[in-house]
DNA sequence: ATTGGCACTCGAGATAACAGAGTGCTAACA
DNA sequence: TGTTAGCACTCTGTTATCTCGAGTGCCAAT
């Protein structure tokens, strides 16, 4: 019908244009936006009803009104219409990426930093390793008189190394035994299974050797569990402290964001592959007024990660998920083919 | 005399009171803290002085003085007493470092972090790579059928890897042939030395294989440059958003602090080797209002990096001078042993 | 040099008045 | 039945005025 589709208009009116200016909008501007087709009265009847649809706030009586978290989930939902990416756009994105540096955590820093800067919000990426990523190879190599780094490559791509001084001088000799050793033991083993327990109960079969080696196989344990626990990055939180709005949680928020742990579980508790939660509609009070987009990207089966942004709920959501859509699918396809080899 | 003796009395027990309480001190609190041995008038007296030398400020006639910036130096400079680390302390700062984890990088990272827990303050840690750091090892090893990781590892200790995608089938025999090639090139030069025209020219040498290694010898320029510029790290950022007096300016001061370049300014325009600059005597506006200790720490002879702490001006001279004291000692212990090998 | 006393200043908080923006409602209209 | 003009009403933000209290500055006495 004519009423409830003019309506909607005045809704889709009133949120793009308090995203733009951020002021309660009042119903002789709306009139005016719609070029006085119809008068500001019509106008304030359609906001009253959609006041009592719970889709509009008011500060205060006399005030104009402003979306309610409702309100602009109503908008993403059913209204607005998306700004997809030009051929520019992309390639522009695409040379965000290094192509040859197909480190999966390099990558995910990389998409973090250039989608905070693209977007003006804070971002955020994490991994999870699944149980099926696998050691492939362990290296070890010598750094000095009694030094020595230990690198470790996971199937799924990502390589890490530290660094170890240990006891005794090393030769050529041991550093070969013990890679040897290490590589027979842990090749092919999923990252989650090798614990300090794991190590130890391998190291007994070291026999007198095994205090020797004590520190690198303690390493290597650092190693498989920093893998193991994936990987956390986030960026651009200091973009969250130019949103008026965000200011009075603004150290909690950002609190929050360099919290590995609480933000992990942010991220767990979104029900699908891609969420949107708009105010309060997060389960956390340091984001009730905020929006959080989150996006998880897969390897074959497997959901491997997950990208996501933080914003105030008044953010132009019409440009934002194009964005998050082509990274999600750009990471998806560049992790994808690491993991293949 | 007597007198002068008392005043800086007063003004001590100003800058104290204020530093734990951040009101504005009336003379009659200064009065009861010094045991009424004189009235509040004679403090008044006192205080016009001060307040005459600069050292005392007023936010408004009818209210109490709080320190000047000139008075915290003086405060610093001449008043305060020290508390000493005790034995207790020190082991609770040794527990903070992994003696076994020489990786001057993992120090530096692990220190910062540290003592912003410890100092409620942002921290910032740096380094600067000596003309004198040459390439100690260039180690490349296999990570999959068109993949592979390529180590390097600099005389002072710092070792970074990253994986690099190439347009040949990977077999031991090219791996060993071009790793020999590189150490050949590259052990004992400079770090610095080593640039995208280096590398080219040696490119050169290499003939019909050039083109094929080109992807890896620009990984190695990257490598390279990433160490030579040197590293910066930064912690504890959201502590600073906890002070009221730093909140009009915590927007340019968390930018400027994730900002490698400018920090670095920061840095070098030190003039000592361990600065205390305060408030107004700092020469970025962003600074104006904060404190800003910085220390750098040598190995050798050499200044190989900064540790610096970002804090308000009403801040607990006292105790936080002792922490950066000790860190700046253990870090160039640390890095001293590292460098030695 | 120190002190008690006192006038003075300034900000914080309370109160009132007023202008302006925007609504809600009603009666008239198409 | 949907739309409109008109108008009373409500609430905020601003400004002005007043009072209270903290704290100073200064002076005369010790």
């Amino acid at each position: 019908m004519q009423t409830d589709n003019r309506k909607m208009k005045v809704l889709a009116t009133i949120i793009e244009t308090y995203i733009s200016t951020g002021e309660p909008v009042g119903s002789k501007s709306v009139a005016n936006m719609l070029d006085n087709e119809v008068s500001s009265a019509t106008i304030r009847n359609d906001m009253a009803g959609l006041f009592e649809m719970g889709l509009l706030e008011q500060p205060h009586t006399s005030a104009g009104r402003m979306p309610s978290h409702l309100g602009y989930r109503m908008y993403v939902d059913d209204l607005m219409t998306l700004h997809n990416l030009s051929q520019e756009d992309e390639s522009t994105l695409d040379a965000m990426f290094n192509v040859r540096n197909p480190d999966p955590d390099k990558l995910l820093e990389d998409a973090a930093i250039a989608l905070s800067k693209l977007t003006g919000c804070a971002t955020v990426s994490s991994t999870i390793t699944p149980r099926s990523v696998k050691v492939k190879k362990v290296e070890i190599i010598s750094a000095g008189m009694t030094t020595v780094v230990m690198i470790l490559m996971a199937s799924n791509g990502v390589i890490k190394n530290k660094v170890c001084r240990v006891d005794f001088v090393v030769t050529n000799q041991i550093l070969e035994f013990f890679k040897t050793f290490c590589n027979s033991i842990l090749v092919g083993q999923s990252i989650q299974d090798i614990s300090a327990n794991f190590l130890n109960s391998v190291a007994i079969s070291l026999g007198e050797y095994s205090r020797v080696f004590t520190p690198l196989l303690e390493n290597i344990n650092e190693l498989c569990s920093e893998i193991a626990g994936g990987q956390y990055y986030a960026a651009g939180q200091n973009n969250l402290l130019a949103y008026d709005e965000l200011s009075p949680m603004a150290y909690e928020l950002l609190n929050l964001l360099s919290n590995k742990k609480d933000m992990q579980s942010v991220i767990d508790t979104c029900p699908h592959d891609t969420a949107l939660t708009i105010g309060k509609e997060n389960s956390r009070m340091e984001l009730a007024t905020a929006s959080v987009f989150i996006t998880k990207y897969n390897i074959g089966d497997h959901t491997t990660g997950a990208l996501g942004i933080i914003g105030p709920m008044r953010i132009d959501y019409a440009k934002i998920i194009p964005y998050l859509d082509y990274f999600q699918a750009k990471l998806s396809k560049l992790l994808s083919d690491v993991y293949e080899d």
